[in-house]
RNA sequence: GACCCGCUGGUCAAGUGGUCAAGACGUCGCCCUCUCACGGCGGAAUCAGGGGUUCGACUCCCCUGCGGGUUACCA
């Protein structure tokens, strides 16, 4: 009966009862198989890779089986929060494609489930926190801080394992009620511990939704499950939010799996079914040789904003991201390379369990193909809205004749074999940049093999013939001509069976051309290249060429 | 230290007792070709190590090693 008296000294303003909170969050009228889902960021402002990965298949799971995919800030830590965090995670989510359908969002907060901030959820922490009290599942523990370090201390000397559990839980066992009253009376600091049913002897098993079936061994740990001001673990809120937010898939890092015995031991104190865990790898990189946790302090790549910044298309981050949360969808895309990625059917168990190596290099694929697949002007407006946010000096020049813009984007894109060299934002510009005078620089020096007489010869003459008009073989059997003409081979096979017979190939004049309207050696169709530049830009180009090398 | 998770080519991985151990990225070579790109063909490259169990282990068990995580009134 103490207990009961207990819960009211600790608790004397709650008045709700856990029943009513049932009623108030009643179970989500949904169809059996559909999944709710949650992203529980807290509020740091920092938004990485490992939670886009994590809210990708949060968001497919929800919403491919017509559940609820919502937005929980967890915000039981102060010190570590950031004024406009949430608003900040759900804009870059948001830019790559996460919607959310319920929970924290720009303009306040929407659903029937919240409030879906955690500090604004203290009554009903209490009311839970109360309710296991009362039913002598919880107490109160006045040990200050200093007194847990020695104890802990003691603990390693002794070889003990650290913590609050069995004998060493001091005021789980010698604290009277008269005791605890008195402390109460002289407002004495305390938390509010869980008085854990567990046993290191036995084992308990779950079916993880990516690792399936799971042992461990009970916990027996007294955790603190309300700190000294009242405000809930990250333990004990995260159980109560997902019983009354009605979460069916719990999808989080895999730091959380060696809690995880406290978290089922909590759902089982409550009397609720635990959602279905889905413990994710981590990300890690490659450095000196060993694998290392991809880290926010030390990794740029780490950060979603570094994608967003280099230009980066939502979609093949997205693609990017698809690939290695689902094994299989690599192959699915191959087989279905129009349909969108929401057709495709995501799973938990074909999620990885082993922590993986970020790859730039396979995002950088992923990006060609995802590009290759979007037509020139959803192109063009992409990058004309990126540059204008991140590079507003270079958009101004870009944004000046969008047309022209578009027409290089879609240079030799448009076969069944289109090209595929554009990645992200800031390498297509480098890509594009001898279209414009602005960023015009001789980038390759002439080819060696050719003297520097023949380019001379070769660019007057050029130059003298150049016809805008020309259609593209015309244009390339001037060139050939050129060629002859120089004592080039006209064929590059030709120059091949008989090196000794000419000074080169049509392919070395043509380079020498290219340096002389793009400053680069390589580039795609020459012809195409001076349609789009036009008559003008060609001819000064050639010319000024012309004359450095007089 | 203790506990937990993981370990197939350089990378992502398929595989669930019997396979010449898929595929993709990267890499190398060849072909196509005015350069680049695209595309095509081909090559090199993998079951962490050791014990079991079994007629037979990448697959099951144990040990070791390595990597990661947890061990907070952070999440």
């Amino acid at each position: 009966m103490h207990h009961e008296h207990l819960a009211d000294l600790l608790f004397p303003d709650i008045t709700k009862l856990p029943s009513d909170y049932e009623a108030l969050y009643p179970e989500r009228r949904l169809a059996p198989t559909a999944l709710v889902t949650r992203l529980g960021p807290s509020p740091t402002g920092f938004i990485h890779l490992g939670n886009l990965y994590g809210a990708l298949a949060d968001e497919r799971l929800a919403h491919q089986s017509d559940g609820v995919f919502f937005l929980r800030i967890e915000d039981t830590d102060s010190k570590r929060e950031v004024a406009g965090a949430a608003e900040a995670i759900i804009e870059a989510l948001n830019y790559f494609g996460i919607q959310f359908d319920e929970g924290v969002c720009q303009t306040g907060e929407r659903g029937d489930y919240g409030p879906y901030r955690q500090s604004d959820r203290t009554d009903i922490y209490h009311c839970f926190a109360r309710d296991l009290v009362r039913r002598g599942l919880a107490y109160p523990c006045f040990c200050s801080e200093a007194e847990l370090a020695n104890q802990r201390s003691k603990q390693e000397a002794a070889g003990d394992n650290p913590g609050y559990y069995g004998e060493w839980a001091l005021c789980r066992t010698t604290l009277s009620i008269d005791d605890i009253e008195s402390r109460l009376a002289k407002r004495q600091p305390y938390v509010l511990r869980f008085r854990s049913p567990g046993s290191a002897e036995k084992n308990f098993t779950l079916t993880d939704g990516i690792r399936g079936e799971l042992s461990m061994p009970e916990n027996i740990q007294d955790i603190v499950l309300l700190k000294q001001n009242g405000v809930p673990t990250y333990h004990f809120a995260h159980v109560v939010d997902d019983h009354l937010m009605r979460t069916t898939h719990g999808i989080r890092g895999e730091e959380w799996l060696s809690s995880l015995p406290i978290h089922i031991q909590l759902f089982q104190a409550l009397s609720w079914q635990p959602p279905v865990y889905c413990h994710t790898t981590v990300l890690m990189k490659m450095e000196d040789g060993v694998r290392r946790k991809l880290s926010k302090r030390n990794d740029p790549e780490m950060a979603l904003s570094y994608y967003r910044s280099l230009g980066y298309h939502p979609a093949a981050v997205r693609e990017y991201l698809m690939t290695i949360l689902n094994s299989n969808y690599e192959e699915w895309r191959l087989a279905n390379p129009e349909l969108p990625l929401t057709d495709f059917a995501f799973t938990t168990d074909k999620m990885s369990s082993s922590g993986m190596l970020f790859d730039i290099d396979k995002l950088n694929d992923v990006s060609k193909e995802t590009l290759a697949r979007l037509n020139d002007s959803v192109l063009c407006d992409f990058l004309l809205e990126w540059a204008g946010q991140w590079q507003p000096e270079r958009a101004n020049i870009l944004a000046a004749d969008p047309a022209k813009l578009t027409r290089i984007l879609g240079m030799d894109r448009h076969s069944e074999k289109p090209r595929k060299d554009l990645i992200y934002g800031e390498q297509i510009l480098e890509h594009i940049d001898y279209f414009y005078d602005e960023w015009f620089v001789q980038r390759d020096a002439f080819p060696e093999t050719v003297q520097e007489t023949d380019r001379l010869a070769i660019l007057e003459a050029y130059l003298a013939g150049y016809d805008q008009t020309d259609d593209r073989t015309t244009w390339f059997d001037k060139i050939r001509s050129l060629a002859e003409a120089n004592g080039f081979a006209a064929r590059p096979k030709d120059y091949k069976k008989n090196p000794d017979q000419y000074k080169g190939h049509v392919g070395d004049v043509s380079t020498v051309i290219r340096i002389a309207l793009m400053g680069r050696s390589n580039s795609p169709d020459l012809w195409e290249i001076q349609q789009i530049m036009g008559e003008d830009m060609t001819k000064r180009r050639l010319y000024s060429t012309i004359q450095l090398l007089r």
